[in-house]
DNA sequence: ATTGATTGATACTTAAACGCTATGAATAAA
DNA sequence: TTTATTCATAGCGTTTAAGTATCAATCAAT
């Protein structure tokens, strides 16, 4: 059987004459009687009664007909729906990130994304950044936003959007009356952090207070950023924490920025998307392409 | 596209192997590489990740399989479909006949029937016997059951079985005593008949007393054939009746045999089926035929 | 009743498509 | 490094489908 047959099948089914069909689908006549002819003779059922003067469906050309007519609706289907995969406009697309990007720009971001694109369902993965990496590798993310660059064979990634570190402060600390701070004024401090095991972003933190001269002093580690303020305002230490935290508005928290250090890069918790270089989905591909020209133009209006 | 290819496909996609699906498929490889080949860019899509060591549905490919297995199946399912009908193991048979037949021998055939052909919807179409003809011409009907035979260039009947005509006299009569009565005994009666203008069997009983040698006077005429016996329990005159109704012993009227007139046939109730020659569906073809056998058996046994 | 027109089937030729064998390129295992 | 396995490509032969021309049958109109 070939699908040919099925498409002259219905459209001789519709017209009930050879001749008009043939017309229809742009063959000659002969060519549709010998398909016709074929279809029935491995059906081994007549599809068509034939008088002279008139072609009626058999009853079990009538049978036939739904049967005919949902293939090629079906196929029609599926060509869609792979055009549709293909091209990104569907899809799942899974992204890594951890809960402190929430509080950035990233959201809005996601709402346009969803807007444009409804039918790519975008799964966002809460999950700390050094399980990232991994989880990438093995395919359970295709892309994640981190504050850590990184690059290598398999896994690429760009800047997104800056974002500098502020010094989180205890509202009744010596230095709260101060707009900047230099990290070596810290030197004394007790410090809250995030994981340091758990976060790129921590360490790089970390080694700048080494670079500045001095090992922190670590009093907590704790996961969640808004945990980071709380324990700064209830006198556990400072910290040092992404500016676009500065929403949060904790009360007893006083942020100061930080000046870097002669002769030094500041340290900052730049925004970075990591993908996998290989074996991404379209819409995986979409959502990166989108997301990258998205902090484009938002840097670029900012 | 083509049927093939969505084949081949759906062999790859579970082998997920080039060597492993041609073999399954009893082609070579080569084929089966330039079918997929094909099938992708009609699709413009990749449905398979090809690494030289491992072959895996994309995403896209995902998508198209359940398509392509639907597509499949629903094929199966129309070729089997049509080839039940085609048969006539599968359809629908409007069957018309008078109310009175349901008393005869019919109901046994109609349980087996149904029991060996249960996708197979026999419509009972009671139906006065004078519009059978034309309901059969019309096609409302695909056969029916009658007292009559009939034979012209599109109408053809066969006997099922045989069935005499009795007399039925009130139980009081002066007649009702005797096991037999000729026609011509009834000359002075007055008669319960079947309608004259919708039943042909009510007819040739008015003709035969004619040709006895009177006129029937008729008191009633009444449609249904039970009716016909309580009209005679009330006293409304005597009538004739098919044998078959014997199995209503309705109170109050006696049935006698009927001798036929010396040098005349005997006037009968046998039961004909009657239908169309052109133009019948397989499952009316069957039902004609498995009538016919089951009848020829019957009429064997007895 | 006869002719004319229309419809579907058939015969034959041409062009395209499919499948097979042979071969190549790339990778993983020995 | 070698060997084996896997998928892709090239060339050839066969099958298959479409087109043109024609036939047979039926209905309509003169």
């Amino acid at each position: 059987m070939e699908l040919r047959q099925l498409r002259y099948f219905c459209e001789l089914a519709t017209q009930l004459s050879f001749t008009r069909a043939a017309a229809k689908l742009h063959v000659s006549q002969p060519p549709l009687s010998f398909q016709i002819a074929q279809l029935e003779a491995e059906l081994g059922a007549r599809l068509f009664e034939r008088s002279s003067r008139s072609v009626l469906l058999s009853e079990a050309g009538k049978a036939f007909l739904p049967h005919a007519q949902a293939v090629l609706a079906r196929l029609e289907e599926g060509r869609s729906h792979v055009q549709r995969v293909a091209s990104g406009a569907q899809g799942r697309v899974q992204l890594g990130l951890a809960g402190s990007h929430f509080l950035g720009p990233f959201p809005a971001f996601m709402a346009q994304f969803r807007r444009n694109w409804p039918e790519v369902e975008l799964v966002l993965v809460e999950m700390q950044p050094a399980e990232q990496l991994q989880a990438l590798r093995d395919g359970r993310l295709d892309a994640c936003i981190s504050r850590t660059a990184v690059s290598d064979a398999l896994i690429s990634s760009a800047l997104l959007w800056r974002d500098a570190v502020l010094v989180a402060l205890p509202a009744d600390h010596r230095l709260a009356g101060y707009a900047a701070v230099r990290l070596a004024q810290l030197s004394k401090e007790e410090f809250v952090f995030l994981r340091l095991d758990s976060s790129r972003f921590a360490q790089r933190l970390f080694d700048a207070c080494v670079q500045s001269g001095f090992t922190p002093r670590i009093s907590q580690q704790v996961v969640e950023v808004p945990a980071v303020l709380s324990l700064v305002a209830a006198g556990f230490g400072v910290s040092l924490v992404p500016a676009s935290l500065a929403s949060l508005r904790t009360q007893g928290v006083h942020l100061s920025q930080l000046h870097a250090a002669e002769g030094q890069v500041a340290v900052n918790g730049d925004v970075h998307m990591v993908w996998r270089s290989g074996g991404v989905s379209a819409a995986a591909l979409l959502l990166r392409q989108q997301l990258l020209v998205w902090a484009e133009d938002a840097s670029n209006a900012h």
